[in-house]
DNA sequence: TTGTACGCGTTATCAA
DNA sequence: TTGATAACGCGTACAA
C-alpha cells in the first residue's frame, strides 16, 4: 500500500501538497500540481490508512452495533430473522454514508465495551438489550448513542430511541381476536420485560376493556435455552388445550408452535387460532400463512443508523423518541368463532 | 481514554515499562513495578488504542468478510438463512480467536478492495462471489485468503476453500428421487455457475445413471429480481405440472415453490415432490417439512474462519481444499411413488 | 531494571 | 503556492 510520504518523494512534492490535493482544498495548489498529482494517485490506486487517519482526526468511522447475546440460546441472534432484518437495514444506510459497521456481540457489557472504546468508535446502535445494560454503556460511552426498542425511563429522556408501539399492537392484535369471539386467550413470550412487557400490557388491556379475566396460567413462559426449548414448547403445547387463541410475541415462536400442534394433530386455525408478531419472511412463507402484527424491522434499522450518523454530524433529530406504529395483516392461522 | 503515555507520567516510570507491563514482558521489570503499573492499569480501566497499535505493528485484528451482493435482488444477502448462519459460525470463531469481524457488503468489487486496503485487514474470507470477482480480489490483496465454496480452477491451486461436495450431494438427492420411483425431475435455481454448476452436474450424473433423458425443459431458470421474483415463481408453477418431483438448489426456494404450489391447490408430496438443500431453520419449521440435503453453515463457517486465522499465525492447514460431505435428511416431501 | 527516541501514515499548523 | 514540522498513541531497538 502506498503511502502519501511515497507519494510525495516520486512527485518531488511535499506531503501537505499530496494530502491538499487528495481533500480537494485545491485554492491553495496550484492547478498545475493539482493535476500531476490527481493523475498520480489514480495511477497508483491511492487509499488512505484509516488507522492513520483515525490517530490524526480521533474519528474512527466505525459504527459499532451492539448485541448483548446469550450463550445458552438455542440460536444464536444472527440466525434471528428479527435481527437480521434489522441489521440489514443498519448495514445499508451505514454503508451508503460511508461509514463502517463493526458487530459487538457478546454476552458480557464489560467487554463490549472495552472493544468500543479499543477501536474509538464514532457512535454507537443498542438493541436487544436488557435495560440496565444500556445504561452501563452510557456511563462509559460518551458520544452519540441511538437506542432501539428500549424502554428504560433513564435511558429515554437522555438518549434518542427508535421503538415500536408494541402495547398498542399487542392491544390491536389481541383485540382482534376477542373481535373473532376469542375470549379465551394465551401469551406467549420468553420474556417479561422491555419490549414483550409492553405487549404483555396491550395484551391486559384488550382483554380487560373486553371485561375477560386474566390468570396467570394464560402467560405461557417459554425456555429458550438450548436444552430446554423442546421440552418447553411440549409442555406449552399441552396446556393450549385450555384456550382457543395464543398471541405469541414473535413469529417464530408463533410457526414453532404451530408445528409442534400441528405434529399432534391439532389444527391451526380450526382447533386454536394463532397470532404473531414482526411479519418476516418466516410467517409469510409457512402455512397456513400466519396472521400477524406487522413491522419493519429493515426501515426501523435504517432509521436508526441515519438518525445516528446525523447525530455524529451534529445534526439533532426532531424528535429523541421515534415510535413507528405496527398493523396487523390478517392472514389464515385465526378462526372467526362468531360472526 | 487514558494512554500509556499518561500512565507513566502519573506513575513516575517510562511508557516502555508500561508497555512491557501490558505485554507480560515481565522479565525486565521489577516485582514493585509491575504490580503497582498493574494496580493502576486496572484502576483506570485501560484500553490501548487499537488504531495507533495497527499503526506501530502493521496489523488490523481485523478479518474482513466480503460478500458481493446484487442490488436487483428482492432480499438482502444478510436476511439469507443460509448466509446468516455461515456469518454466525464466522462470528464465533473470530471472537474466540480475539479478533473483529468487518462485513464488506457490496455489488461493487473495486469498492470492496479499496476497503479492505484502506483498513489493512489481516485476513479476509470470500463467499458468494462470482468466480472471477474472487480472482479479482486476490490480484490485489496479498494476505492470507480462505475462500468458501469457490470452483474457480485459477483459486482453487494456490488458496485455501472450505467447500462442500455440491455434486455429490445433488447426485445423492436425485438418485433418491429415482429410487422412490421419479424419474421426471425437474431442477430449480436462479443460476447456473459455482455451486450450482457443481449441483446441475451431479443431478445430470444421477439422471444418466438410471438412464432417464435430460431436456434443457427440465432445468427451471428462476429469476430473482425484485420486481421478476413473483411472476418468475408463478411461471415455473405453471411449468411444474409435467414433472413428478423437484430438486431444489435451496431451502429457501423450495419453500417458495411449495407455497404457490400450494395456494394453487397442488399438494406436496402427492401431486409433486419437493427437495431443498441446506437443511436451515426454514425447511424445519415449514409443514410438510422438507426433505433436503443437510449442510452445516454455521459450522463451516467457524471452520473457515479458524482456518483463516491459523493462516494469519502462520500455521498451515493440513490440506488446503477442505470439502464437506452433506448428507439426505428425509422428512415428508417426497412422494414414494413405488416400492 | 528502566528510559529515550524513533517510526508507523495521516492531518494540521505555521512559516517560507 | 508550497514545504517543514509536530502531533496522534503505541511498540521496540538500543542506550543507560
Amino acid at each position: 500500500m502506498i503511502t502519501i510520504k511515497e507519494i510525495a518523494r516520486q512527485l518531488e512534492v511535499s506531503t501537505t501538497t499530496v494530502s491538499n490535493v487528495i481533500h480537494g482544498k485545491t485554492k491553495e495548489v496550484s492547478p498545475d500540481t493539482i493535476q500531476k498529482v490527481q493523475k498520480f494517485l489514480e495511477e497508483v490506486e491511492y487509499v488512505p490508512n484509516i488507522s492513520a487517519r483515525n490517530l490524526a482526526q480521533n474519528e474512527s468511522k466505525i459504527i459499532g452495533i451492539v448485541l448483548k447475546s446469550r450463550q445458552d440460546r438455542y440460536i444464536s441472534l444472527l440466525q434471528d430473522p428479527f435481527v437480521c432484518e434489522m441489521l440489514s437495514g443498519m448495514e445499508n444506510a451505514i454503508r451508503e454514508a460511508g461509514y463502517f459497521m463493526m458487530i459487538y456481540m457478546s454476552d458480557d457489557i464489560a467487554e463490549i465495551i472495552s472493544h468500543i472504546s479499543t477501536w474509538n468508535v464514532d457512535g454507537l446502535l443498542l438493541f436487544c438489550m436488557l435495560d440496565d445494560d444500556g445504561i452501563r454503556v452510557t456511563e462509559k460511552y460518551h458520544k452519540p448513542i441511538v437506542f432501539m426498542d428500549t424502554y428504560a425511563e433513564d435511558v429515554l429522556h437522555k438518549y434518542v430511541n427508535i421503538g415500536l408501539d408494541d402495547e398498542k399492537g399487542a392491544y390491536d392484535a389481541v383485540r382482534y381476536l376477542i373481535e373473532c369471539g376469542h375470549r379465551k386467550i394465551a401469551f406467549l413470550s420468553d420474556n417479561n420485560i422491555g419490549v414483550d412487557q409492553q405487549r404483555f400490557r396491550g395484551y391486559r388491556r384488550a382483554l380487560k376493556e373486553a371485561g375477560i379475566e386474566y390468570s396467570d396460567k394464560n402467560f405461557l413462559m417459554l425456555h429458550t435455552e438450548t436444552e430446554e426449548i423442546d421440552r418447553s414448547f411440549q409442555r406449552i403445547a399441552r396446556k393450549v388445550s385450555a384456550f382457543t387463541a395464543v398471541f405469541c410475541c414473535s413469529d417464530l415462536f408463533a410457526i414453532q408452535l404451530m408445528n409442534i400442534l400441528q405434529d399432534q394433530g391439532i389444527r391451526v386455525p380450526d382447533d386454536i387460532s394463532i397470532v404473531g408478531f414482526d411479519d418476516n419472511l418466516y410467517g409469510r412463507l409457512h402455512r397456513p400463512a400466519l396472521t400477524t402484527m406487522h413491522q419493519d424491522a429493515e426501515h426501523r434499522g435504517r432509521m436508526a443508523a441515519r438518525t445516528l450518523i446525523d447525530l455524529i454530524k451534529g445534526i439533532q433529530p426532531e424528535s429523541t423518541q421515534i415510535v413507528m406504529k405496527p398493523h396487523l395483516v390478517i392472514r389464515d392461522t385465526v378462526k372467526r368463532l362468531k360472526e
